[in-house]
DNA sequence: AGTTTTTATTTTGCATACAAAATACGATAT
DNA sequence: ATATCGTATTTTGTATGCAAAATAAAAACT
């Protein structure tokens, strides 16, 4: 007996991971049309698991069908952004309300080990480098909270912000202003302190939301 | 030149419909294996359309798939409903404190309006009637936080939940505190006082994980 | 009899083929 | 030259066919 088959997912899974994958990473851009056949050529498959990849990262929100005239790369726009950020706020907030409550030494430790590293990548300007181990920290408090519901919904919204690419307009004032608000974070965390660990979350996406509108503002 | 243009919708998305009807409805329960060729069968389509109908129900997480063994009408855990409920509370109340702040009067008296009949359904035991005018209220306000991301979100919660079916197990008591919780509900709307409205519904929820958490301990 | 092995049947996964709609193109008329 | 109509081409939507995997059934073995 063997518990631990490796069943190669299927193909359609594949597909869609590749396809979240471009679109992620703005190979394929808001708003592009999706030609099947040439996607087909590109991928090396057929057209049935293609489309059923489409089909899902239509219903995740990641694309927009458009009947008997395909698919396009779904475009977010600045009203989505702004529907967005106050339910990220708030489930960030839950997400550090229960991770404060549920997290072991050792964990904290981990994030606050990153969060260093956050620091001083600022500190150099490394700027990909900052997001990256932002991301994370914020991901590794999410996680902590034990609710991996909660974990796929924030995950689902936050692509979709991540994927309008306004973070590259940050100022250095919004700038300092997040990293010391990172700072109250590691602290309310290692105090094991919830409410304050929530408030403090709420407020770092507001001033994110800030952020955002203030560079959309410039660029319209 | 006309802009109303009439587009019956594709197929696979007529079958998810009916898809998500059956097993809304209960008619496909959980744990049901769905067998392609009996639903070609039952829906007059063929398996193409089918199958992307069920790709899109799976990343919803109304269906599991199981590679090479089809797909399954997906069980939602007691562990589910304990994830879900504090994100609902979390999420139901941005929506209220936004709804205090945006609707409008005539907007208001409507939902006190199907206040008034789900407290009259309330007092004539109508079990059925009550849970239909509570839903509704609780969809008022959240569309009157004017969030369609928000409601979207609410809503796929809001349905795994919902069929778990646990609704039927409220006791006298908590159907009592739940009725009550509401007239503090619509009190803090007409007053448009987004904290108060705000914690309310947080509480409200709570109540309502209390009850099935209490209905679930006596069928195991 | 019970268990394993082999074979047959069903069911899913993927590819292809055909039909319908949309788009692109060109000819004709004004 | 522009606009409109009609035809050709492309692209999407749906159905079907074939291969592989899984399940069920039958046979062989202990």
């Amino acid at each position: 007996m063997n518990s631990s088959v490796i069943v190669r997912a299927p193909l359609h899974v594949q597909v869609a991971e590749r396809l979240r994958l471009l679109i992620d990473s703005g190979e394929l851009a808001p708003g592009t049309r999706l030609n099947e056949i040439d996607l087909c050529n590109t991928m090396g498959v057929s057209r049935t698991p293609l489309r059923e990849a489409i089909r899902s990262l239509a219903t995740e929100g990641l694309i927009e069908l458009q009947p008997n005239r395909g698919a396009i790369v779904s475009i977010v726009s600045q009203e989505d952004v702004t529907e967005i950020l106050p339910i990220m706020a708030s489930l960030e907030g839950l997400g550090g309300r229960l991770a404060a409550m549920h997290m072991d030494q050792s964990k904290i430790a981990q994030v606050r080990k990153i969060h260093n590293q956050m620091i001083s990548h600022y500190k150099n300007n490394e700027v990909a480098e900052y997001f990256e181990t932002n991301r994370l920290i914020h991901e590794l408090i999410t996680e902590g909270s034990g609710n991996q519901t909660l974990v796929d919904t924030i995950n689902s919204l936050s692509a979709k912000v991540r994927r309008a690419r306004f973070t590259a307009q940050m100022t250095k004032e919004s700038w300092a202003k997040a990293v010391s608000e990172h700072e109250e974070m590691i602290a309310a965390l290692e105090a094991q302190d919830p409410d304050r660990l929530e408030a403090i979350l709420v407020q770092h996406v507001e001033t994110k939301r800030a952020t955002i509108l203030g560079a959309i503002e410039q660029n319209p």
